[in-house]
DNA sequence: TAAATCGTGTGATGATTATCACATTACGCC
DNA sequence: GGCGTAATGTGATAATCATCACACGATTTA
């Protein structure tokens, strides 16, 4: 795990991997504006209209990240807010006993930190990157400012916060309906398989485990029992949804 | 329970509690404006400046509830957001084997339905009240058009949905940390004590349990348990926290 | 190539707690 | 004040799963 400087411009000369390649560290396109940002479809500050967006782009740092940076961490006091331009990033947080919840897998186009910039407090829990990413930086202030004064900002900070809520509330559900581990999996699966019933895994046991919250043995156990019962088929990273009906009816749905 | 209209004024000559005073229903203060609010210090839309407020008192229906009233269903195709003015309302969904998780239990000043309004899909869960309400009712429409208009209605919105944010992650540690039940129900008498210790609970113990995300039993079982390790003290509604650091400790914080 | 590390697979065991099945109490309503 | 329903208390039992303890394979590092 690298542990870089809290928000501060990434330090490329700094790391073992970005001296093979200077250029382009990571092999990351480097994203001087957000025209050439491959997110620039959906994400929450994409395509904003021309006023907004160069505001924004005037107030917004990027910066590249290697995969397993930690962007911030949970509640320590909070001075701006993230926006991911490419990479997936882990929001998770640790129990006092050393315990650690997922909450969500964030993909390109997600804003971080958010609900914390609102509510004035520390961030509520730790960014990391899972692949290197490039990441966008706007100051807490300046994200206010721009809420006060323009109402496109401030509606699309709204929405996204929306999107959060419902993602946390479904994540409840999945948490406290107190069903078996196998459910919870089914679910897991069926909502991170694509249309045609393929799932590219890129976490581990653990990671699924940690955003269920079972032991890392149990989705193990789990997932093998699917495998042998031939309701998904697993190859590398791949996971195929073979039975969707079974796994529906197993997800309790 | 009582199962009203949707979201339209409750008739009171059609109910049986309201024909014994007729002039004001259950009890309760007739608002009709926001200036004779008891919320109005604290409420996400109270105290707003004078041209916010005046589009919004404008745009506003109020109306009575008595307790045990729905005022929408998860799923239902959502056309207002209701504002909590008296009384405090359950949120909660079911999965479709039948078990009920409680998301949240909303006090007065708060917002019910704003991330369904601003997704533009159905209710994320139904709405009952707990005791004899007064809700507010804006149209969405209405609001979004507010929001895209006054910058200070869209900041409003988005920092009350920081505030669910943060109280559904909260819920998510809780649910996640595959704790055992004592420690869940430590630390949700944590957070409902008072400065003082006490802790008017209006609620039973089976919402409590789906709250947790334990059974029922389970929650009569530890609260029984600390009760007899003089943990907590019981007196009809109020339980009192008499020993705050053990409790503390059995929370895991 | 050896060593180390990480992710995964698997067994045995015990603790926790859901579930069912009641008894008992409290409370609103006539 | 009595009746009926809702809420609470409590026991017995079984199921699930966390935990510990390793083995194994893959991948990276020295």
């Amino acid at each position: 795990m690298v542990e870089p400087a809290d928000s501060r411009p990434h330090n490329a000369t700094d790391d073992v991997q970005a001296t093979r390649q200077m250029k382009t560290p990571y092999g990351l396109p480097d994203i001087e504006d957000c025209a050439t940002c491959p997110a620039k479809d959906d994400g929450t500050f994409c395509n904003m209209p021309e006023t907004s967006q160069k505001s924004w782009t005037e107030a917004r740092r990027c910066n590249l990240y290697p995969s397993g940076a930690v962007l911030f961490v949970q509640e320590q006091s909070q001075r701006d807010i993230c926006v991911i331009c490419v990479g997936r990033v882990k929001l998770y947080s640790t129990t006092p006993d050393g315990k650690t919840i997922i909450h969500r897998i964030c993909e390109a186009g997600e804003v971080l930190g958010l609900s914390a910039a609102l509510e004035g407090s520390g961030y509520e829990a730790t960014a990391e990157t899972l692949e290197p990413c490039v990441i966008s930086f706007i100051n807490t202030d300046d994200l206010r400012g721009m809420m006060k004064t323009d109402p496109e900002v401030a509606f699309r900070v709204a929405r996204h916060l929306s999107f959060e809520v419902r993602n946390a509330w479904s994540q409840i559900q999945t948490l406290g309906s107190q069903s078996t581990a196998t459910e919870k999996l089914a679910r897991f699966l069926l909502s991170a398989s694509a249309a045609n019933g393929k799932i590219s895994m890129h976490l581990t046991h653990k990671e699924v485990a940690d955003m269920l919250g079972v032991a890392r043995e149990t989705v193990t156990r789990s997932l093998t029992e699917l495998k042998q019962s031939h309701v998904i088929r697993i190859r590398g990273h791949v996971i195929t949804v073979v039975d969707q009906p079974h796994l529906s009816k197993l997800a309790g749905t």
